[in-house]
DNA sequence: CACTTTTTTTAGACATGTCTAAATTTTAAT
DNA sequence: ATTAAAATTTAGACATGTCTAAAAAAAGTG
């Protein structure tokens, strides 16, 4: 049996393993987590005993196959949750991510399959993230972070990788949603800062931002 | 903050309080949840402490209304969300019930108003029983326990008191549902078993399904 | 390459919720 | 009213997951 602690560990775990291809290291998981490094050795431990994850000491963390597994299973969960609470129950797209961190838990594969059915087996969620498959697999979805482009390049938002409040609340003031067509405008070399065109407006925006941001480009 | 233990055993003892007048002991509470007296004694200071109980050694627990109110919303939460396994995912009846266990923990009270709205309002889960309100009132569902009954007697299921897969299964079993018209043939003084008429056909049951099933008096 | 800084791990502690075994209190019975 | 039986509580232990402080290893710097 997976406890409520190990789910959240394999869950940062792999949220870290998809941001680059290193070995992840404990203080990332720690601050993902928000809890200390000692901590998490003492979990790696655990982890690793129910061959979970790769590790060696000192060496960092990568997945094993089960835990990779796992892992999407919980994303998996998170987000069909999250497409039934703004769907079905009218919630705002910004306030949905604390409750679903709490159903994402919820132990039983028939639930979830049903829910899944019930939705009618949704591609994305809300926040314009694809949903995985049963079998643990996460479609890819076409996109780039809008840092990632050059100058003059045109794309539609068609999602978000961060699911905080404030940062929600901050991409509403900017009038971007998902679908909002945006072209970059000019690139700052000294802080990788953005000017950009939010439909037809100028705005400008932090890196911090823009690697939030999936585009999918169109000419 | 109120930990998932300490909401079972308000449940607990919400449930056993509702079967009598009497103040609860640590003994019957040990069984309904599935542990040693030990524990509960230990418990039941936490919940004192939290002012959620009435509660002197050796001398039984009720609940105060602050853990009255609480035990209710756990009892809404279970039922409303039965009712949504049941109406919307196409869940048996007779298998909600593990799942529900873990749903009812789910913090959110906007989650289960907005489930409420989405289900539209229901008076009863799947299984006859009334759904608290908001307010923490369980609605009186006028039904009495087939074993209260007089010989002669007919009536119609109007819900079950137990949520055991074995007793629901039996129940199929028997023929037995909501709506299934009931009639006392004969009291067994020996062992209070009765012999009934379920719809057409003579049956034999124990005291023990009696006192689990609702009845609604008809002429 | 030595030395400093950062990262990671270990050691020891604590809170929660559980248990068994022993002690205490209540209840039932003669 | 004593005593036996049953119910309840306490004492002490353990597992889980967390923490701080200290030790050990790795990485960075002149």
């Amino acid at each position: 049996m997976i406890t409520l602690s190990e789910e959240n560990y394999l869950k940062a775990i792999l949220s870290l393993s998809l941001l680059s291809l290193e070995k992840v290291s404990t203080n990332s998981i720690a601050s993902e987590i928000g809890t200390t490094a000692a901590s998490v050795s003492d979990m790696l431990k655990k982890l690793l005993e129910k061959k979970l994850i790769n590790y060696e000491k000192y060496k960092g963390v990568s997945l094993t196959n089960k835990g990779r597994v796992l892992a999407t299973t919980i994303i998996r969960k998170h987000r069909l949750w999250e497409t039934f609470l703004v769907d079905c129950l009218n919630f705002d797209w910004s306030e949905v991510h604390i409750v679903a961190e709490q159903l994402e838990h919820i132990q039983s594969e028939k639930l979830i399959d049903k829910l899944d059915k019930f939705l009618e087996y949704p591609e994305f969620d809300p926040h314009g993230e694809p949903i995985p498959t049963k079998e643990g697999i996460i479609p890819n979805s076409n996109t780039v972070p809008l840092n990632k482009l050059n100058t003059f390049t045109k794309g539609l938002v068609m999602g978000v990788t961060l699911d905080e409040k404030k940062f929600l609340h901050y991409l509403t003031k900017l009038n971007i949603s998902i679908g909002t067509k945006i072209t970059i405008q000019e690139k700052i070399d000294f802080d990788n800062s953005l000017n950009i065109k939010i439909n037809d407006s100028f705005h400008h925006v932090s890196s911090n931002v823009a690697k939030h941001l999936l585009i999918k480009i169109i000419k």
